[in-house]
DNA sequence: AAAATATCCTAAAACATTTTAAATTTAAAA
DNA sequence: TTTTAAATTTAAAATGTTTTAGGATATTTT
């Protein structure tokens, strides 16, 4: 490869100081208009490439956002992440990428990353039992942070999320106005505030309407396809059947109802079924999935658009918790229940 | 946050030089094992987080390396990525991502980008038309490159992919053993390689077989789940409906199936059906769908070795091109054509 | 005890930028 | 013209590491 081309390369060949060059290239109105038109063509034309990490060494801003969840292969934060993306692409910031899989060392070992190659914030859906003291370390070294999705308890930053009390209550009502009075809640843990919220709000849902709630109907777990379809045989074994199924998220939803498909039954007609999140794939799943649209797309671009704002300094206030507000999407996944059931 | 503690911050609270500090960090065997033990506590307690740019700028080695593919929402890309992240794990290198969603520009952007930020070296699956210029910048400045997935004709770099042609004639051969005789193609594009192998290995086994191939039959485009349902209506208004269908890959053949199924027929009975991937989702697809493996943990494995083998500049000769053999996983969405069809 | 060797440590340069105060040139005003 | 002001340009310091050639000590050999 030809010699490194760097600022005094061009200043030299060019007969101004390395200063001037730099100028002239950030468009500095410090430098003449020709001289700066002489500049960016010779830039070109000998194969400039900015150096970001000297410039950065210098200036302290690295250009570089640290975006970590729990899996990018999970749609919903593919979703997010898209438009995290999208927003992104308007200010000449580069993302960097890591699931943490709810290991807190992984995560960890992402944010000291972070820290090291000097990144200008981060957006994070923190692993289970984050410790507060792994999110002091960002604080500590000013590294503005939101969250998404999820949250530390006790650490003070803004949240954007869904409303998921209402949201899961939304499906769970929608169930009992269809005549549903068994309703099993299948998928995610106790173990997330999320998915506590969720439990919570089905369970008073299903108690305003005066149904009874049993223990053995909820199936903590499941938040895959895979799992999903593995949590059929469970949910269809219990003694007195439920007729409906309020699901963690869509794909532990698709999931089953493809387990209660193999297993011979009919999901939208024997067992009614709803999702969480209304992924792109709820309208093409068979039979079409209902579901509650859980705002990905606001909760991308609205975390990073928050994130951008606090780098810039506009110091948006601590802890600002941004609930977006869930809709139910009606499809064919559910129907009153059958005769006698 | 506290002033920030450097290199010499920690050199001067134990009366040794910057030097010292920095050869006792990396377990230089040019200090004493004591002054190495005193220096490493010392760095813990006052929090001394290694400034990466900085080493970079005077190393010239950034531990950053980039990852180019189409859209990593895709669960193909996406099961290639987790092997990567995996074999990476090991070695201390972060990676960067971008999709390009085979728009040349953000590709560039991209690359460029990694130039600037001096990654180490670059995995992609190249943009369709992806000009040779855009590669010999990566070359130009020394950046190693591999190749997954697919290639840029005339440019001479190592490729990781499975054997299209060979894969798709086992799906191909595997319908027509069961006794179909007018099998249509569906998905993919002839702007790529890959898509142009596939379809010559669709033909060939065809002609081979004695059986005839109607242009009609090929159905370019669907790459996703939403078109492979979309293009249902298209193949099920075929005249003289094909009984079998080998697509493009799994999602446009779960698209697909649903969309058959949608249509009041049952696909696996009354059209038989082939995916291409075999991601975790065909086997618990409604029928579990018959695919061809090919080879994503391999494929991110191999590449991702062979970047850090050239990196380290253990120089595999160019152009070198791994073929992983598919193979053919028997499901349920293939079976014998129905009588008189 | 001197000489030779091994061990440990450090000074200083280098990496490619940005930024500021000051120097220089050019233009405008007197 | 000279003086003053405005417009350009630049020198030099700063950013936090790594590395190398030597400088000190300590240890071993004569």
């Amino acid at each position: 490869m030809a010699q490194k081309v760097k600022l005094s390369t061009i200043g030299e060949s060019l007969g101004v100081s390395t200063a001037t060059v730099s100028l002239a290239l950030r468009d500095s109105p410090l430098v003449a208009e020709a001289t700066r038109e002489r500049v960016k063509a010779h830039a070109l034309e000998m194969g400039y490439i900015y150096n970001r990490r000297a410039a950065s060494l210098r200036t302290s801003k690295s250009g570089i956002l640290g975006v970590v969840v729990h899996d990018i292969m999970n749609p919903f934060y593919g979703e997010i992440l898209r438009s995290i993306e999208m927003e992104l692409d308007r200010s000449r910031q580069t993302f960097i990428l890591s699931n943490h899989y709810d290991r807190v060392e992984k995560q960890r070992d992402f944010l000291e990353t972070l820290m090291q190659l000097g990144a200008d914030g981060v957006i994070m859906s923190p692993a289970i039992d984050t410790p507060k003291e792994d999110m002091d370390l960002l604080t500590q070294n000013g590294l503005p942070t939101v969250f998404i999705a999820r949250s530390v308890p006790g650490v003070d930053l803004p949240v954007f999320r869904g409303d998921d009390k209402f949201g899961i209550s939304l499906a769970t009502n929608h169930l009992i106005s269809l005549g549903h009075k068994r309703i099993a809640m299948i998928g995610g843990t106790d173990e997330t505030s999320t998915g506590r919220d969720r439990y919570e709000g089905y369970v008073s849902a299903m108690r305003k309407a005066g149904l009874e709630v049993k223990d053995e109907w909820r199936i903590q777990g499941p938040r895959t396809k895979a799992a999903g379809f593995e949590a059929a045989s469970q949910f269809l074994a219990l003694p007195d059947r439920p007729t409906g199924a309020v699901c963690w998220n869509d794909l532990a939803a698709i999931g089953l109802m493809s387990g209660i498909a193999r297993a011979g039954l009919r999901p939208g007609i024997d067992i009614s079924v709803t999702g969480y999140d209304d992924l792109e794939e709820a309208s093409i799943a068979t039979p079409a999935l209902t579901t509650v649209w859980n705002g990905q797309p606001e909760v991308g671009r609205l975390a990073a658009r928050a994130l951008l704002d606090r780098i810039e300094g506009k110091h948006t206030p601590d802890g600002d918790l941004t609930l977006i507000k869930p809709e139910l999407h009606l499809r064919q996944s559910t129907s009153r229940p059958v005769e006698g059931a």
